[in-house]
DNA sequence: TTGTGTGAAACCGTTCACAGCA
DNA sequence: TGCTGTGAACGGTTTCACACAA
């Protein structure tokens, strides 16, 4: 840093804890919101609101990164804004790849947060001879054979995985294969990738399998049918829900 | 249970810590998988492995939800996949509405996976008149003028939404004022919810940019070129990958 | 002998509370 | 005086290692 004399990076960049690196995007987004106000400086209270946590750990995360913010005062928006986007590595271009043009392949493609923040959308790749050429987003479908030389012709290290399951270990060791590193994954599937190579799923299904979790026990707390406080009650009578157990029993 | 008189519940149904409901409908994907390949039992080895995670955990996540499993033999497959289901709350059907038919909106109601495990879209809402009437997955589009009427006719308590961020918090408003007390949001915001009401997001953007960084960190290490063990250098001088510090800066 | 179930230890993340600087 | 930066306490999660049941 050319002018960064007060600010020591201390701790620098070895080691950033992955809660902390997952939360960035959190205050980047909120940063952003406040820089396009024109707002200059945010206490860690405000912008701890605005991002949804609590400011203690909003104080220590930002404790990772090197010492900005000024006691007394805040945090400089602009500063901090770049100071992040730099962390997270968003002030370099990243080309991404998806594959399977689907449904949510094309809503993929489609979204806008997608190309903002230093993504680029630089192919969209499907295995239906048919989807070839069309485009999609204003970007033409290119047909699976083309994978690889496209991964080397833009250099491409992160790829998107909307294929349906069956397909997406497959199209994962090609996109290894050729070079990709990062893999985010909407087929709902345990990839297999070697080491070095980062996988982050998203699952519609297991979220929704999470709430329904949580919103049964509300329903189970709202109406207490079970007598509050019984730590260890037998209670072995037949009282499922729904009828039983299924038909194969354990030994 | 009727017959479960060997399966003591232990530490039953209260306090399953939350990583662990998180695992479970990864198990339950695991279990069908083999469940559908008749294949009787399982060690924790085993599916561990199908689950992606190691096994250790894994018999730590099942010991949260009492004594299923043999000694020397392993997990009877269809029992586990009927008690994680009971558990995560499966076995009963969950109406489910969709707010915002986008294209995301739109792929989430075409998205297979969705439908099974008993999530059943109840509704598919949005606030464009156009799109009233309109069959998407074989459902027709209601106006958001319908919102709380839904609702209620339908006892729904899941609500999706993957509308704009800028209508994000008011549809969520109105989803939690009409019944709804779990959200899965897509929309690129932080939700205000009162207390009681759960919410779950996806964000694309996000595992983009925790992609990001750990890209940029493999990078980094990959071309050494910052002399490895230097823990304390100055290395003051302007070295950032595309320029320096932007114009605004800290006092 | 095999593989589960689980205390105990190690690890990581969050919260507390306050010293210290602007 | 106000708010950041951070050691220390706390609570949750993962891993270890082994007793014990089949």
């Amino acid at each position: 840093m050319a002018t960064g004399r007060t600010h020591r990076p201390a701790t620098r960049s070895r080691g950033i804890p992955e809660a902390t690196v997952a939360r960035l995007p959190l205050y980047l987004r909120a940063l952003t919101a406040l820089s396009e106000r024109s707002v200059p400086t945010v206490s860690s209270e405000e912008l701890a609101a605005a991002a949804g946590v609590n400011s203690a750990k909003l104080r220590k995360d930002f404790s990772y990164l090197g010492s900005y913010g000024t006691r007394g005062v805040g945090y400089d928006v602009e500063y901090l804004v770049y100071q992040i986007s730099r962390e997270l590595g968003l002030t370099q271009d990243w080309p991404v790849v998806i594959v399977g043009i689907g449904n949510l392949g094309a809503a993929l493609a489609n979204y806008g947060g997608f190309a903002s923040r230093g993504f680029r959308v630089a192919a969209l790749i499907d295995a239906d001879p048919a989807m070839a050429g069309k485009p999609v987003a204003g970007i033409p479908v290119q047909h699976t054979d083309e994978l690889e030389k496209i991964i080397d012709d833009n250099g491409v290290s992160i790829g998107v995985i909307a294929t349906p399951a069956g397909a997406a270990q497959q199209v994962c060791e090609r996109l290894v294969a050729a070079g990709v590193t990062s893999i985010l994954n909407f087929a709902p599937t345990v990839l297999s990738v070697p080491d070095g190579v980062d996988v982050r799923k998203v699952d519609l299904s297991i979220e929704l399998q999470i709430l329904a979790f949580h919103e049964q026990r509300k329903a189970g707390e709202e109406a207490a049918n079970e007598a509050a406080a019984v730590p260890l009650a037998p209670k072995e009578s037949g009282k499922g829900p729904d009828g039983d157990v299924p038909a194969v029993m354990p030994a």
